[in-house]
DNA sequence: TGCATTTTTGAACAACGTTCATTTTCTTTG
DNA sequence: CAAAGAAAATGAACGTTGTTCAAAAATGCA
């Protein structure tokens, strides 16, 4: 008899929809206002009952994040298809820049905020997979670029701190403006210095 | 007789403690974990005194960030020194980035943290007057330096653009390793690879 | 049906930021 | 100096938060 398999399912089931729910409060009301009691709520259980499948609220915000990547990477699916690693990496830029835009909670969570972090830490078990995977396509495609003899005042052996030069620049526009830090710097309105700056980056890379 | 004066003063004194035992508890706790409870009793008052001087904790972290940028200030004070406006540049990212690691907390403070921010909304008065200032020091100096001839691809309508540019570098490395994101990407140990990655940027200035 | 196991529950706990009626302290006045 | 008035300090209390856990309900199996 297949119970204990059913029973597996609606387990499973059970972290989805808390995941689902969780996810839904926390995009419209924001990572801090959204409360274990809030999603217990939403999905008609109990406190209890969430503890029961996510050890805590950490658990709960590194799963979230986790989905984030993967949306993230999604998102960086298309770039197969641009041949030149050159245009490749613009376009990443701008790829990363637009889905930080597009879901700045979801960015926040993603590099910014504490808890996920905090949360793997403490399982201590991996080393933030998800950041190291998204930050290996980048670095390929450095190398590519090098490869093909772009980056000439740049060596093989600069590729991570490149890499991580590059990461640094569209991170650096995008959080400052998630955390409000360019309320007085443009006067052309919200995201549009953003992109305007990464132009001017654009121009320093050829 | 000059008992108001002294009440002025008495009071001023009172605020300065509690900005000086929240400084203190908050680069030894950390920000979170600072409570108003913990600085009412590292000054011996009672928590009703704190609100007394402060609105709310907001408010005590607006004050300290405040004291952030001064120190800031401060650390790029001898770059009056340098006259080449390139050679200053390039000095003052190292410097916000020395800053950024030597005060990783104060940082976090001033450029990520949101409640210093949220305190200003909430007062609506001024517009993020630190930053701007620190920003428009920026400002000037990549304006020497296309005037003196470099950033040839760049105009002079840029200069907003390409400072925010510049800004974000800087701060997208500082925070990112902050913030936790850099764990599997340093391999030669926590902040040498901001070192390195700026060295990259360094190389596609010139 | 009856027993054992699993799942769910929600009251209770500690800690947080915040408020405000009350008390204490200080200043001024008669 | 004493009394009245003003200012400052207090800390119990409130509403929320994340988290726990003994008890209750639901489920599976004989």
């Amino acid at each position: 008899m297949g119970t204990s398999e059913r029973k597996e399912r609606e387990k499973l089931e059970i972290a989805r929809l808390i995941l689902e729910s969780a996810r839904t409060l926390f995009l419209e009301k924001g990572i801090e206002q959204t409360t274990i009691r809030n999603i217990a709520e939403a999905i008609d259980y109990s406190v209890g009952t969430v503890y029961v499948y996510y050890k805590d609220k950490n658990a709960i915000l590194h799963a979230l994040h986790q989905q984030g990547f993967q949306q993230l990477r999604g998102q960086f699916e298309p770039l197969r298809l641009v041949a030149d690693p050159m245009e490749r990496l613009k376009a990443m830029g701008r790829l990363y820049i637009q889905f930080a835009q597009a879901n700045p909670e979801m960015y926040d969570l993603m590099f910014i905020t504490r808890a996920p972090i905090s949360y793997l830490d403490h399982v201590h078990s991996q080393e933030w997979q998800e950041g190291q995977a998204t930050f290996s396509i980048l670095k390929q495609t450095v190398a590519e670029c090098i490869q093909r003899g772009h980056f000439k005042r740049h060596s093989m052996d600069d590729i991570d701190a490149l890499s991580m030069c590059i990461w640094a620049q569209v991170h650096g526009l995008v959080s400052l403006e998630i955390r409000n830090r360019t309320k007085g710097v443009d006067i052309c309105g919200p995201e549009v210095i953003v992109g305007l700056a990464y132009d001017q980056f654009i121009q320093m890379l050829d």
